[in-house]
Order: C-alpha cells, then sequence, then structure tokens
DNA sequence: TTATTAATTTAGGTTTGTCTAAATATATTT
DNA sequence: AAATATATTTAGACAAACCTAAATTAATAA
C-alpha cells in the first residue's frame, strides 16, 4: 500500500498521540497537526475505511496494527534521514526535524534499505530516539531523566525530550550531548536544580526544567 | 519561490522540450508528462501569471529566465540525488531516475548545498549528464555519439542517450560503462554497425543503435 | 437530573490538479 | 481559397485536502 503525505502525517502524529494516551482525540491531533478539528474528522473516516484505525465518531481513536506497522516505517525513514543529515552531511541537532519531514515521504523501500545499510544500521536517531529496523521493530530502552537518577553513578545521555533549537544552544553550551558521560552529585530542594560532573571536570549546576529534558541511561 | 511538485515537474519538462526545439507545445508537453492536453493548458495558464513561462494561446511556450533558474535548480537536485543513489547507495543506473524524481521535490537549499559538498562537488550525474552548480551554471560538454567519431582516436564514454535497463543490460554485458575508454576500429557499411576494442581486449561488434546511444569526449 | 459547556461531527465551500467532451483556432490539402 | 485535419483551448466535473459555521453529542456542573 502507498499513502499520500497527508495521511502519512495523520498516521504518525495518532501513532506519536498514542505513546502518551491509549487513545487520541480529535481535538489533541488537531493540535499537533495544526488543522481544524473538521479536517481531523474528514481524514479519519478515510483511514478507517482503508483499515488504518480504530474508529467510533465521539470516541476517540486509535491505530489497527496495520496501521502501526506504517507509522513505524514512516517513523523509520524520517529518523534514518535525521541520522544521515547529522552524522553525514554536518547538520546541526535542531535543523534535522524539518528536512527529515519532507524526505520521509519518499517511500521507497529500496532507498530506505540501502540508506540503512550505508549508514551502518544505526539505533538511534541524533535526539536519541530509537530507530525501527526494517521489520518495523523498535527498540524501547528504559531511560530515566536527569531529574531521577541516584546520586554519584555514571550516566549515558541517549535521549533529549524536545528538539528546539533553544534546548540546543543550552545543552551545547553546557558541553553536553548524546553520549555524554556524566554523574549527578548534589539536588538542591530549594530550586530542584542539580549539580553535575562530567569527567575531570568542574561540577556545574543545571535547571529542573533543564533536567527534565535531559533522558539518560545507567547501571546494569 | 517555493514550487508545487506538479509544477516542478511541468518547469523540468519544458526546459527539456527545449533542448530540443527552442520552443514546446501543449501536445508535446503532454505526451511527456503522460496527461492530457487540457491539463497542460491549465498550468500553463498559472505558469504563466507566475512568470515562469512566455505563453500565448495556439503559439507555444518557452521557460522565461526566471523559469530557467528555476528548473536548473531542480535539475540539480535531481541529478546530485541520483549520483549519491549511484555512488553512495550503490544502486545501479537505471534504478536511480524513479527514486530521484521523489527525492528532487525537496527543496531545502542547504540539503542540496551540503549534499553537494559531501560528494564532493561531482560534474556529472550517472548517465553522464551535467550537474548544474549552486549558482545554476550548467557545463555543456560537446559530445558525440560512437557512430560519429573517427576510426582510431581513444574517446571516452561520457553520456548514455537513455536511461532503459535494457541499455543498462547490453552495456554491462559489452562492459562499457561511463569512463570506459575505448576505439572504433571499423565500421560495417551493410548495417552500419562498429567494430569497437576497449584497451587491450579483443575488438568486438556494437549494433547502429547502440553506437547511437553511446557518447563520447576524444581528441584535444 | 436538568442545564450548561466543551468536544466532535456535518453541511457546504475553496483550491489544486486532474479529466472528458465540445468548441475554436491553426495548419495542410485539394 | 475552400475544405479538411490537427492542435489547442474552454466548459464543466471530480477527488483530495483543507476550511468556516452550524448542528449535534457527550461531559460536567448546578
Ligand atoms: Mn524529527
Ligand atoms: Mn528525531
Ligand atoms: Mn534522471
Ligand atoms: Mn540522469
Amino acid at each position: 500500500m502507498n499513502f499520500s503525505t497527508s495521511e502519512e502525517n495523520y498516521i504518525k502524529a495518532i501513532f506519536h498521540l498514542q505513546q502518551e494516551e491509549d487513545t487520541a482525540t480529535t481535538n489533541g491531533l488537531a493540535a499537533v497537526l495544526k488543522a481544524r478539528p473538521a479536517s481531523i474528522t474528514d481524514m479519519l473516516k478515510k483511514l478507517k475505511s482503508k483499515k488504518l484505525v480504530h474508529y467510533q465518531p465521539y470516541r476517540g481513536f486509535r491505530l489497527t496494527s496495520e496501521g502501526k506497522k506504517v507509522a513505524l516505517s514512516i517513523i523509520r525513514r524520517h529518523r534514518l534521514w535525521e541520522y544521515f543529515l547529522s552524522e553525514k552531511l554536518k547538520f546541526a541537532w535542531d535543523e534535522v526535524h524539518d528536512v527529515a519531514e519532507d524526505l520521509e515521504h519518499v517511500s521507497s523501500k529500496k532507498l530506505i534499505d540501502k540508506l540503512d545499510e550505508f549508514l551502518g544500521y544505526p539505533r538511534f536517531d541524533p535526539h536519541g530516539d530509537p530507530i525501527p529496523d526494517s521489520q518495523g521493530r523498535i527498540e524501547k530502552h528504559q531511560q530515566v531523566s536527569l531529574s531521577e537518577i541516584p546520586l554519584n553513578k555514571t550516566a549515558i545521555v541517549c535521549h533529549v525530550g524536545d528538539q528546539t533549537s533553544a534546548l540546543l544552544e543550552l545543552m551545547k553550551h553546557k558541553n553536553i550531548g548524546i553520549g555524554t558521560k556524566l554523574e549527578v552529585k548534589k539536588r538542591f530542594a530549594f530550586d530542584q536544580s542539580i549539580e553535575v560532573k562530567i569527567r575531570q571536570q568542574i561540577p556545574f549546576n543545571i535547571s529542573e526544567l533543564l533536567a527534565k529534558k535531559i533522558f539518560v541511561k545507567y547501571g546494569v
């Protein structure tokens, strides 16, 4: 099956909404797609007729298992292109998303599988999100935000909670990126800010807001 | 300015038609785009209102200089992607065109300029067609078909006249590709077939039809 | 449990890009 | 110079993907 750019954007957005809440709503989807609720209803009727969503009027909707498969293949394309842009074309971290948003709709399976091979089968995109394999299998790494890990345990940054350039700027300034090894030395009750140390460097302070956007894995 | 996929396909097709005949016709464009003449007329009105073509009803049309600039930037994207697919992803020669046909419509200037840099500023695509630079400058190499060059002069294959897999298959079998050095040893009047030698190998025969599709440069 | 509010759907348009069939303009023959 | 043939345009429709404004349904508060 082949889907229009618009259908693909809907399917992908529903998938992401379902990660939060099991069933997605018309207004919720309208908000993320920046479209009016009436347009969402129109498209949902179409997706339902194509058996990509379960949908009862007024009752919200969920992707069918077929719909999920399609969503994962779009996400695979998106994240592989993001990796390509960042790794090969040296795009900055906050520049990859918009371009990948277009590239993801070029749907040649051969293109994507060869791209994957060319890139060396990367497992995570530049934001630390896992890249589904060609069967649509996705690795869900149990990641914890910096604000939750125990003190004095070495942790590796593996994911960032959003992709704005504001966040990128701050992380660049503090020298933190995907893969950075660090440990939390102290937590201040007053403002929930934390003291972080990278290797032998002098520890520095991170706000609660930032700590919540930086996800790590640690321990065995 | 940004153009729709459809507008871009029209502009590019008009550009190619104009390489043959200075002014393009409704039916001619309908044939290459596989659309009905009425659709062509509709789109030409729009392109005219955007000042991309000179167009007088019933009199044919030509790209304006602005239209040519746009066409060249689409062709640049197309050929850079073809080069990428062939060189980096190891696509065969006759597989690159269709995928590039989609990729060419992703119009981020930064993407294309970085891709160009990543590829090392290639000057020709896998079919030997020149790639316009970021200013839209294109190199027109005066190429001659194998059926026209003088005997016993070393020539280098630089271009193929079409991109079908039938042609690719035959050229692969004869071990001829872009860059191959060869010379024509003899021409047979009976069927216009020619005897070709590649380096120290045993000369072999090539039909008139094939000779006309293989373009070379030679001499100083 | 009714009344009010919020969420969602329906009805009816619009734009883009396509099409068929009919009309018209240009080119080619006699 | 007509008559005929061919190329092109116009008229009118249609599907996709949007929209606004008006119902309608469901949720919540009185
Ligand atoms: Mn992204
Ligand atoms: Mn990402
Ligand atoms: Mn091509
Ligand atoms: Mn080419």
